[in-house]
DNA sequence: ACCGAATTTGAAATGATTACAAATATTGGC
DNA sequence: GCCAATATTTGTAATCATTTCAAATTCGGT
C-alpha cells in the first residue's frame, strides 16, 4: 500500500498524520480482520519498538472521534475496531471468534441522521451472532 | 408481580428456581432499564443482604445460556442484560447513556435460524446510538 | 537552534469480570 | 428424618482491558 493513501486518508478525517498514526491506519487499510487493540500492538511492535499500547488506543480513540474507523462492541471481552466506515453488518461466529462483514439491510442504512420518534440517529449497528460457513464444514468432518 | 409469574418464567427456560434466581428475574422483570450487573446487585442487595455479586454475574449468564434474558453489549464499558427476549432493536443516548425499546426493523427479524452466505444465525442485533427525546429538549432549553 | 504546543510513552491505577475454594442449601435414597 | 451426594452461593483474590497521568519526546514556527 502506497503511503500517501494512508496518508491522504487522515487528512481526509482531519487528522495530522504522525509515524505513528500512520502505522495504525495503515494497519486498518490493509487487514479486515475487525482487530482489537492487542492484535495492532503486538503487529506493529517489532517494526516499531518503542511503540506504546496507550498510543494504540489513543490513536484509534481519535480515528473513531473524526470517524475514520468505526468502534465494535459485539464482543463483551473485547472491543474491536474496523477501518471501513461504510455501512455494513457483522457477522461473529461463537466458534472461532472471527468478525466477518455483511451487506447491511438496506433499511438501516438510511437511518443516520434522521429522527426516530423523536430521537436523533448518529450511528447505526446491525450484527449477527451465529456459526460460520468454515466452522460448520469443521465440525461436519470431526462429528 | 406475582411470585409465580417470576417462578414460571424460570421453569419455562429450564432453570432450577432459587431464591436469587427468582430474585434477579423479578428484577428483569419489571424494570426495562437494561441494567448492568452492579444495578441490579445494588438494587436487590438490602432485601437480600447476603447476596453476592458473583451470584448475580452466574445467574445472568444461566439466564442468556437459557434465552432467558439478552446480554446487551452496546456500551462498551459494561454489560447490560433485558429480560425481553423478543426481538426489538436499542437506542443508546451518547449523552445521558440510557438505553430505550424501539421496534426491530421486520427485515432482519425473520434472519434467526436462517443461513446467511452458509453461516448459521442464532441471533440479531439491532442498535442506533444518538441524542435522545429528552437530552435534546434539555439542550434546546439550555441553549 | 529555540520555544511552546502537540504527541508519545510507560508505569501505576481503575474497574469490570472471572477463578476458585470454602460454606451453604437442596435433593434423593434409606 | 437422616445422611451423603450434588448443586448453588459466597467472598476473596486474580485477571485483564482500559484509563490516568506526568515525564519525555517530537513538531512547527520564528
Amino acid at each position: 500500500m502506497k503511503v500517501n493513501v494512508v496518508y491522504e486518508n487522515l487528512l481526509k478525517c482531519d487528522i495530522k498524520p504522525s509515524v505513528q498514526r500512520m502505522a495504525v491506519m495503515e494497519y486498518l487499510m490493509k487487514h479486515f480482520t475487525h482487530p482489537s487493540v492487542d492484535e495492532i500492538y503486538t503487529a506493529l511492535s517489532p517494526k516499531y519498538p518503542t511503540l506504546s499500547r496507550t498510543t494504540v488506543y489513543n490513536t484509534l480513540k481519535l480515528f473513531v472521534k473524526h470517524g475514520a474507523a468505526q468502534m465494535l462492541t459485539i464482543d463483551e471481552k473485547m472491543t474491536c475496531f474496523d477501518g471501513d466506515v461504510t455501512p455494513h453488518a457483522h457477522f461473529l461466529c461463537k466458534e472461532c471468534g472471527k468478525i466477518y462483514d455483511l451487506p447491511m439491510m438496506d433499511a438501516a442504512k438510511n437511518v443516520v441522521g434522521t429522527d426516530m420518534a423523536g430521537n436523533v440517529v448518529t450511528d447505526v449497528h446491525q450484527y449477527y451472532k451465529g456459526i460460520c460457513k468454515q466452522c460448520l464444514e469443521k465440525d461436519n468432518m470431526t462429528n
